[in-house]
RNA sequence: GUCCCCUUCGUCUAGUGGCCUAGGACACCGCCCUUUCACGGCGGGAACAGGGGUUCGAACCCCCUAGGGGACGCCA
């Protein structure tokens, strides 16, 4: 047995607690199984697929303490799709697909497929673009290829009504409509293969036997089976777990809770009280017992005990179980040595000293200047923001501006933040003073007195973020309908 | 809107036809321990979404309804 799991990079490189979710019970059915566990990163957005992204990635899941086999995926052969070499191979296989007729060539430009998409939908049902609906007349398919234009490969697929049985290893038979089936671009117009196509081309090469992926997938399970049987593979056996959810029940996200890794791991969790937390989510140990090693859970592990309901990521009681894994597993000696690799180390400390010293006559003015940089949620009230001169709406909206850029920032240093405030401080016609002040309350509190940027910079983007969001809360937060009108207003500000 | 998935205390869950007047954990409340706070101990309130079947018997099987979520991209 050969399990895998994908790992795509966010846009702003932060591993997500929802990949290292998949990852575990991946990495648990696999071995309980005695099969290997491999891991696969991807992500045909060059963008957001870099180095650094990728191996914060790995670096995460390490701390997580989950480790993969090294399959021919990691680096090598089957290295990421930004290493060009392996682009050709997909191109191949859409070609094959295209020789036999199992795909066609597209020269639909984006502005066209809006339109179709929209009479569909305005018609009723079902909006899948179907190979017929993208079919042009034969002397404009050749007006267009002569002048160069760009096209895509999309998969052929069945246009009479009918189901798609797939099978899941925890739902049994599920039927999908082929009427929700589009054809499915396989090869982008750069010669990039989308996931669906990479997917299954991987997985076969890969010899992947079961897949474990997250629910979402469903629906683009018959696609899938469609691919496999165009090229004649055996599939392996799908198996979709329940998605990791907001207090709200959406999807996990984070504009809702912390969802990086390294948010967690600055916060003072401890990987091991994390990793069994993610292992209670949707599943639990048959004498239900709640605090259980990666081994314990390996030694029981069966998929069946995977409930379906999709599981809310609940930080209180995470930090319960964080809580038992300091007092009952770790010896004085072995907490002071966590403290300092966390924080407590020279390497900080003289990351601070810089911003402290000025400001300091007593040595035990330290502590005070400084401990905002080592808490977690500063206790912030409305009052905290009483001596900021300004409308509780303008704070409000300034931090949600601010809390945005700083969500797509790439790289986190003094002189990026200072950019990214000052260019938005401007762009809205405020002092960068004045911007700054109720940011100074929300990274800081208000006893220390370093700069906000210095602060941020110290504090590292996500506990940054996590502030912000948590200062924007205390004042009231945004409603849905402000949301909106703030996210227009922001991307107008973006753009002009 | 269409299709799919899901539905046990506020939350994570046990439960796979009789052991269920539904068990545990987090959170909450109360008491005890304690110079304080926490930890710990003890106790409390709190759920089978609703309606129909099937069955001697249903949280568990089937159907309908409702609710929640997901998908409908040259994102993954």
């Amino acid at each position: 047995m050969t399990v895998r799991t994908r790992v795509a990079p966010s846009p702003t490189g932060d591993p997500h607690v929802g990949t290292a979710y998949i990852a575990l019970f991946n990495l648990c059915f696999a071995r309980a199984h005695g099969g290997q566990f491999l891991l696969r990163i991807e992500d045909t957005d060059q963008a957001r697929s870099t180095p650094e992204s990728e191996q914060a990635i790995l670096d995460s899941l390490r701390w997580l303490g989950l480790d993969w086999d090294e399959g021919p995926d990691v680096g090598g052969e089957f290295g990421p799709y930004r290493q060009s070499e392996r682009m050709d191979l997909y191109g191949q296989y859409a070609q094959q697909l295209v020789d036999e007729g199992k795909a066609f060539l597209c020269y639909r430009t984006a502005a066209e497929l809006n339109e179709l998409r929209e009479t569909r939908r305005a018609a009723g049902n079902a909006t899948a673009l179907k190979p017929s609906d993208l079919q042009l007349p034969p002397d404009e398919v050749s007006k267009r290829q002569a002048a160069g234009e760009p096209f895509v490969i999309r998969m052929m697929v069945p246009e009479e009504e009918g189901v798609c049985a797939v099978d899941d290893l925890l739902r049994g038979s599920i039927e999908l409509d082929w009427s929700m089936v589009d054809a499915q671009v396989l090869l982008k117009s750069d010669g990039m293969p989308t996931y669906h196509l990479a997917n299954v081309v991987d997985d076969h090469l890969m010899g992947i036997t079961h897949v474990l992926r997250g629910e979402e997938w469903i629906n683009s399970a018959p696609k899938h089976k469609l691919l496999y049987e165009y090229f004649g593979w055996d599939m392996p056996v799908l198996c979709h777990l329940p998605l990791l959810r907001n207090p709200d029940k959406s999807k996990l996200s984070k504009r809702k809770n912390p969802t990086s890794i390294l948010y967690y791991q600055r916060m003072g969790f401890l990987p091991e009280a994390l990793l069994n937390y993610l292992g209670r989510m949707g599943w639990s140990m048959p004498d239900e017992r709640e605090k259980f090693s990666l081994g314990e859970m390996l030694a029981q592990f069966d998929i069946q005990r995977v409930s379906l309901g999709g599981p809310i990521f609940d930080v209180e009681k995470l930090s319960w179980l964080n809580g038992l894994y300091i007092r009952e597993d770790l010896s004085e000696a072995e907490l002071a040595e966590r403290l300092v690799d966390w924080a407590y180390n020279a390497e900080t400390l003289q990351a601070v000293l810089p911003h402290a010293q000025k400001r300091m006559e007593t040595l035990s003015d330290f502590a005070p200047l400084a401990s905002f940089l080592v808490s977690g949620t500063l206790p912030i009230s409305e009052a905290s923001f009483e001596a900021v001169k300004a409308e509780r709406e303008d704070m409000v909206r300034h931090m949600q501006f601010a809390l945005w850029r700083l969500e797509a920032l790439r790289h986190w240093d003094r002189d990026s933040v200072w950019d990214a405030m000052k260019t938005l401080a401007d762009s809205l016609d405020v002092k960068i003073k004045d911007f700054l002040a109720p940011l100074f309350v929300a990274i800081a509190g208000s006893s220390a007195s370093f700069s906000v940027v210095d602060s941020m910079d110290l504090l590292g983007p996500d506990l940054s973020r996590a502030r912000i969001r948590h200062a924007i809360g205390v004042l009231g937060g945004v409603s849905k309908k402000a949301m909106k009108r703030l996210e227009k207003e922001f991307q107008t500000l973006e753009e002009g």
